[in-house]
DNA sequence: CTGCTGTGTAATCTCTGGCGTTACAATAAC
DNA sequence: GTTATTGTAACGCCAGAGATTACACAGCAG
């Protein structure tokens, strides 16, 4: 309910990475390297996003919501919270630093 | 309701600093260099995502999130319906050819 | 007219990060 | 054994977000 619920949280978010190492990826019987040709992506990137140490891009978004029938957003939306999180635990002392703009009513 | 829903949209959805320079940013009475002084970040940051030629980062979406009492989420998801969109405009092609995994249940 | 304020925007640099390729080692499967 | 699958190091490439500096131009107060 609260709007910095994000930051809040005490555990990081899921990685989409877990999402396709547990579950998507075994359910389909896919190897990595088949899986990374048919997406078009070398089976680098495969492996480090299953590793969870590369983001799931835009780009990654579209080619496994293609591969598996899901929504790009699902894959890129779980990416942003992850990235949201790392970010202010990065700099939280930054952004409290950061005043709150007064509702200047001078509509 | 349809999970492609985003890939059938006609126009390009609202880059956030669509938001920031027409409801937001009046309504503080706040100048471009005011916010940047208070954001942290140079003018010409500000400049540029007014005018939607640079996206809200996640960095970005936390500092405006601390300004304006929003949640970082808001900015951050807004900016993604519009990546999401520009990169399937770009690559609609690419990601055609991309073949859905069948669901071996070989669960 | 003269400034001052606010703004757009080149030019230049820096740094980070995502991705590919190649290669090698380790492990698992046959 | 031999092959298949996987992790990962070492490269190199290139895009892009951001800062700084500087300049041009608008609008408005005097």
């Amino acid at each position: 309910m609260p709007n910095n619920w994000l930051n809040n949280r005490k555990r990081r978010p899921t990685h989409p990475g877990e999402i396709l190492r547990e579950d998507v990826l075994p359910a389909s019987g896919l190897t990595q390297d088949k899986l990374a040709k048919l997406l078009g992506v070398s089976r680098r990137t495969v492996s480090e996003i299953l590793h969870e140490r590369r983001p799931v891009t835009t780009d990654m978004a579209h080619r496994l919501a293609r591969a598996f029938g899901t929504s790009p957003e699902m894959w890129l939306g779980l990416q942003q919270d992850v990235d949201l999180w790392d970010t202010h635990q990065a700099r939280r002392a930054e952004y409290d630093r950061i005043k709150r703009v007064p509702a200047s009513k001078a509509a």
